[in-house]
DNA sequence: TCTGGGGTCCTAGGACCC
DNA sequence: TCTGGGGTCCTAGGACCC
């Protein structure tokens, strides 16, 4: 029998800063930006602050109007991704087979390791008693034959909890669930179910599959079809195809200003390709997106025959897409850029070299010595463009 | 109360090839 | 002359996740 754990960290940003700051612990903490922090959302409330009604995405201005006496933090990604890795390096004493779904949670394939840690119930427990002692932090974790469910079952008695769904049990399981549980139906399906009287899945699993594709279209019909059956989603399956890296900004108020826009895009255009090359990844698609103050938003990919070489070509062909799309005179709220298809670059003779080898040449050098030195900030701005 | 940032996957239509 | 059908790549937009 297959097991699997679903390992899900409790209000993750909110309990490293309670954890790394006693004063905030026991109080209601939001973490996402300052009050008057404009355009900003809650990225994580700890259940202090949830009582109040705040919840993650919720933007920042309403958080405080609902919980004025909160604690308000804009974050520090490095010090979460830190305690991330402390936190998967204990899963990987439990499981050869970890997947790492985002920064606070990961699914354990622990099937067949009853000999070492014993049944998979006494195996979960462990495993949140040895996160607790060891980091500080409050796990949730979901115990089922397939991801799918393990991953339900780990949300249901958030947060310090175990969910422990039994070989046999899964469709009973999934049938009761009321569908605002099902993963990966969020805001326009639900609006979906409620126009069509769904409640629980039970009244999806009514449903022949002709009728849930023809409602839902092929692939999320049949997504539906299982999910309500228990069956394990291929949502879950290890082999993802493609790659991609992008990076936005939304601006405290809309830009009208043409040359602000394009100074934002550079400079995205440059973190880009520090991670680009960081990565020692490359990529021949690149994309903008453009929102507006309307929050109308639009993008445009384009995809050339060479790889992207130097912070110049990126933004050679981003100005170029951006200049496609853009409608001046409107506000633009947000600006982001990206590459996709990311491949592992070939290694390539003199023959196939770029043309602008020593622009990246100057670049990686450029990475190398900020690397070394962190404080050194080099960059090359957009000032140096002839 | 206006709605972040970084990702993945799906759909539908068009171009192009055989 | 009255336009098949499948495969692949590309593009724009949308839904969804944490």
């Amino acid at each position: 029998m297959a097991y699997f754990i679903h390992a899900d960290l409790d209000a993750f940003y909110a309990s490293v800063e309670q954890l790394d700051h006693p004063e905030y612990r026991g109080k209601p903490l939001i973490v996402g930006g300052l009050p008057g922090d404009r355009r900003s959302v809650v990225s994580t409330a700890s259940y202090e602050a949830r009582k109040f009604g705040v919840h993650s995405a919720m933007p920042v201005a309403q958080a405080v109007k609902l919980c004025p006496h909160g604690i308000y933090l804009r974050g520090n990604m490095e010090r979460y991704r830190q305690k991330s890795l402390e936190v998967m390096a204990i899963f990987a004493d439990y499981s050869p087979v970890v997947q790492q779904l985002s920064v606070d949670e990961a699914f354990l394939d622990i099937t067949g390791m009853e000999g070492l840690f014993g049944p998979p119930d006494v195996m979960a427990k462990k495993l949140k008693e040895d996160i607790r002692s060891r980091t500080g932090l409050t796990l949730s974790v979901g115990l089922a034959s397939n991801k799918y469910i393990a991953k339900i079952a780990s949300g249901m008695l958030k947060p310090d909890g175990i969910c422990i769904i039994k070989p046999g049990d899964e469709e009973k399981f999934m049938r009761a669930l009321p569908v605002g549980k099902i993963w990966g139906a969020g805001a326009k399906t639900q609006e979906e179910f409620k126009k069509r009287g769904f409640k629980t899945c039970e009244d999806i699993y009514r449903l022949s599959l002709e009728q849930l594709t023809s409602i839902f279209g092929k692939a999320f019909g049949l997504f539906l079809y299982r999910a309500v059956r228990g069956e394990a989603a291929a949502a879950f399956d290890e082999e993802r195809g493609s790659h991609s890296m992008s990076a936005e900004r939304t601006f405290p108020y809309d830009l009208y200003d043409e040359f602000a826009i394009e100074t934002a895009l550079f400079e995205i255009c440059e973190s880009l390709v520090w991670r680009l090359l960081d990565e020692k990844q490359q990529s021949r698609t690149v994309f903008i997106k453009i929102r507006y103050g309307d929050f109308i938003t639009e993008s445009a990919q384009e995809t050339s025959a060479n790889p992207v070489t130097s912070i110049n070509d990126l933004f050679d062909r981003l100005l170029a897409l951006f200049h496609k799309k853009y409608k001046s005179g409107m506000g633009v709220r947000l600006i982001g850029a990206g590459l996709s298809n990311l491949e592992d670059p070939v290694p390539q003779g003199d023959l196939f070299a770029p043309a602008d080898e020593k622009e990246s040449t100057l670049e990686k050098k450029i990475l190398e010595i900020n690397k070394k030195y962190p404080n050194a900030a080099l960059k090359k701005g957009r000032s140096w463009l002839g």
